[in-house]
DNA sequence: CCAAAAGTGTTACGATTACACCCATGG
DNA sequence: CCATGGGTGTAATCGTAACACTTTTGG
């Protein structure tokens, strides 16, 4: 069998939530239902899961928008590779966390050359506010532009990748500023799962599984007032699995 | 940046579900315990999951054992080359599951000229009694032998994937025959996951799930007699995600 | 003193485990 | 008629969802 020359590149879809100031006056009628979800967060800013995309300035698919990443380098790992085009995106330091999703290897998934694609999953937290260059931009996960290739797919694999395992690891560490309040933290599940959780239950589940630990602190309450808000912390800075099984535990210690 | 040339491959862990006789007369003492876990199954033969290796005959690593596994081609995807390369080892038609587990991309993680591997968990159901090649055997895997390069780890990957899936989709499909009687089941379920499984139990939870169905028909006892089986099968033939959220459902229709 | 935000307590429910008990068959 | 495997019933447990209620603050 003959063998062309392949292409092996990196391709990751940086998550990170956002808030948006809420169109009031904007052209559209207040119609904020996105499929009749809507987070009651603060009533004038939504809080919403948005990817990182740049823009083609050339063929192909000019135009259309693309997700960070480029080609595997001689001497270095995909997981390296990863990090090294994003650098030129984001700043390195405020990527919290990147994982593996899956190999995209269709032989015409792009114009020849052959190129298989690595895809990933990056997250950064909440805080961070890189610089970005002129081409790239964060774009809501409701509202996404024409996309190159399968670079949607890529997107879609991951936000369901993200939705799981926040249900069952402590990922959201990687979301979530240093040190946060119940509130904060309840927005930032409710954007990246789509829908309403919570506080108080999202409090007693991650307390239980050691997630989130009280620094002791408290927050000052807003110009409207209300009650004095505990601070937490994620317990640990790496991925950890909390919840292993769905069902079919190992027996008891009988 | 200069880049040489690259190739990739797919490598695959096959696994099956296998019966081995219980080896009463061995050198050995009856010592089966292995880490003190023993499946209480029939008293004369002990279930177990093997993998299904090759055994190089040439260098590098010379004797060490392989996973099945080969370049891809020009005109395929990774899935198509996995399945391609499987057939030289065993039947096609008796891999029932081959999904994508992750990328191995060190630079150094064998022998130049560097390879790319991407990692996938095979399964081929317990009544499959494939033809093997001379240079290939199935091995335990509470056994294994020396295996070649990062294999090992894959092996171990494939391993943990299948004991999580086990636990919140209908993989077991894969690994069980068309038709089956709990007390199989169960075997399967034990050898898999590597601890005990209670019959009653798993049979209520597959069937409240409806992973499993009835099929009407019983099965006739043993020479030893006892009350014969229900005859059960899987209710889908694909995989199938059942139960979804290990915490952090979304909100009832409230 | 009232509204707003945060935290606590209580109940209900669903899923799962563990285990005792009843059924059918071969010797 | 009894040992052996198979199936059913049930109580105890655990984790979570839902929601009402109390606490603390700013205006």
């Amino acid at each position: 069998m003959a063998h062309s020359s392949t292409i092996h590149e990196s391709l990751t879809a940086v998550f990170q939530v956002r808030r948006y100031p809420r169109d009031i006056a904007a052209g559209h009628a207040p119609a904020d239902r996105a499929e009749g979800m809507l987070l009651r967060c603060p009533p004038d800013q939504r809080t919403e899961l948005a990817v990182l995309l740049w823009e083609r300035a050339l063929d192909p698919q000019k135009g259309t928008w693309s997700l960070p990443g480029g080609r595997l380098g001689d001497d270095e790992d995909l997981d390296a590779s990863a990090r090294r085009q994003l650098a030129e995106k984001v700043d390195v330091r405020e990527l919290s966390h990147l994982e593996q999703l899956s190999v995209f290897s269709a032989p015409d998934r792009v114009p020849s050359p052959r190129r298989i694609a690595s895809a990933y999953l990056g997250l950064v937290p909440l805080t961070a506010d890189p610089q970005l260059p002129p081409d790239t931009a964060w774009h809501p996960v409701s509202a996404l532009p024409d996309m190159s290739f399968d670079h949607r797919t890529v997107v879609d694999h991951a936000r369901t990748r993200l939705a799981a395992k926040l249900s069952y690891t402590n990922i959201a560490f990687a979301l979530a500023p240093d040190r946060f309040t119940m509130s904060t933290l309840r927005e930032i599940y409710c954007a990246a799962l789509g829908y309403d959780v919570d506080t108080t239950n999202l409090q007693r589940v991650l307390s239980r599984r050691k997630v989130i630990t009280p620094t002791g602190a408290t927050a000052a309450p807003g110009r409207a007032g209300g009650r004095p808000a505990a601070v937490y912390r994620f317990t640990d800075s790496g991925l950890r699995v909390t919840d292993e099984f769905a069902a079919l535990r190992p027996p008891g210690p009988s």
